[in-house]
DNA sequence: AACTATACGGAACCTTGTTCCGTTTTAGCA
DNA sequence: TGCTAAAACGGAACAAGGTTCCGTATAGTT
């Protein structure tokens, strides 16, 4: 799991209580209103969801950008944090298809992101690579485990996984919203094609 | 060629001389602009580089959008129009590698476009068909008077040729300047290969 | 309870897109 | 050539969004 809100770069300074709750409320606020209106939404409507002055909002993210990374951090972290979850509590291969749900739902709400992604502004080049550091070990160590249990074949890895299931969610728009699920099956179903079938 | 400055949907109505001229001013002074500083520069930035109000500017180019739209498709006539001016001063080979290096100078001045493009704002649906539909019967025409003239190839079509270029010049950022020329030089050689010989 | 570092709120400021309107210029015509 | 109406001009004014400032309030400490 991951702490808490701890924006980057705060060494060891001990944070206030109120400002640690608007900090998680800002958050919580933008990510709803990036749902609904994108990443271009107003900031003082942020402000206004949260409960919290402007100024509040800009003291914990002095950038519009850092809002936009710091939900995005927070949303890959748990998205990651899910799969010990899911491992926990399910066979390998159960836990590999629900993680891969949880994953296709992640992307799915990245549409508005995917275009200041590309856009430019440096303030976004960290993101790819933290959303690569922090799913890959995730998704990976469901694999090991259904590869282990023998459930699924041994011959592919995380990254390829990862980047096909985005790209399939990509490409289906945003109409039949099971057709992404169908394809994914389809891919886990591929995954079982050449399991050793040791249990 | 292509007539003069004729923003889409005037039929037919005479424009008045110092309004073409601040037309032509403006587009220039935009092209200019863009080229320093990208497709989002201030349209005060422009007006005042085209030496007129923002009220003219908006006159002609009611929406910031249209500007850049019509600094494209401007760019793209010049790019097409320099194909038969070409094809009557040279060989049909040497017309071909003429009119490509013109484009790869064309696509490499468009690096800021490309994020503006996918932006999702539907105001620039329109230039991609606008930039097949005029480049393509532009190479096309070189590409036949050359594999009539027995000096490339005949399997090769306009489109494939036009997107291969494309993806050559975006992959290549902007470093080694002549990696490109180059690729493209490598590319035309590859359509000579299977030359008829004939001249 | 008093004190201080920290945090809060929101008015104010700046930049940028867009509109409005009084003034100027062009082009046809007598 | 001088007259006139339509067309075009310029830039002040408005709207909206990001960001800063600073007087006030509060948490945590002694």
């Amino acid at each position: 799991m991951t702490e808490h809100g701890d924006t980057p770069g705060t060494p060891a300074r001990r944070v206030r209580a109120d400002a640690q709750r608007n900090i998680d409320a800002v958050r919580e606020a933008a990510k709803a209103v990036f749902a609904v209106s994108g990443v271009d939404a107003p900031v003082r409507e942020i402000a206004a969801r949260a409960g919290v002055g402007v100024g509040t909002l800009y003291r914990h993210f002095p950038q519009r950008s850092d809002l936009v990374v710091a939900v995005f951090r927070h949303e890959v972290d748990a998205c990651a944090d899910a799969a010990p979850a899911l491992a926990a509590e399910h066979e390998p291969g159960e836990a590999l298809t629900g993680w891969l749900r949880r994953y296709t739902r992640f992307i799915a709400t990245k549409r508005g992101l995917a275009a200041a992604l590309h856009s430019g502004d440096p303030a976004f080049d960290v993101l790819p690579a933290y959303f690569d550091q922090r799913l890959r070990p995730a998704l990976g160590s469901l694999l090991e485990a259904a590869v282990a249990a023998g459930e699924i074949r041994a011959d592919v890895d995380a990254d390829d996984l990862l980047h096909a299931v985005r790209n399939l969610c990509v490409a289906a728009d945003d109409d039949g919203s099971d057709h992404v699920h169908r394809m994914v099956g389809l891919l886990v179903d591929g995954l079982r094609y050449g399991a050793s079938g040791r249990a």
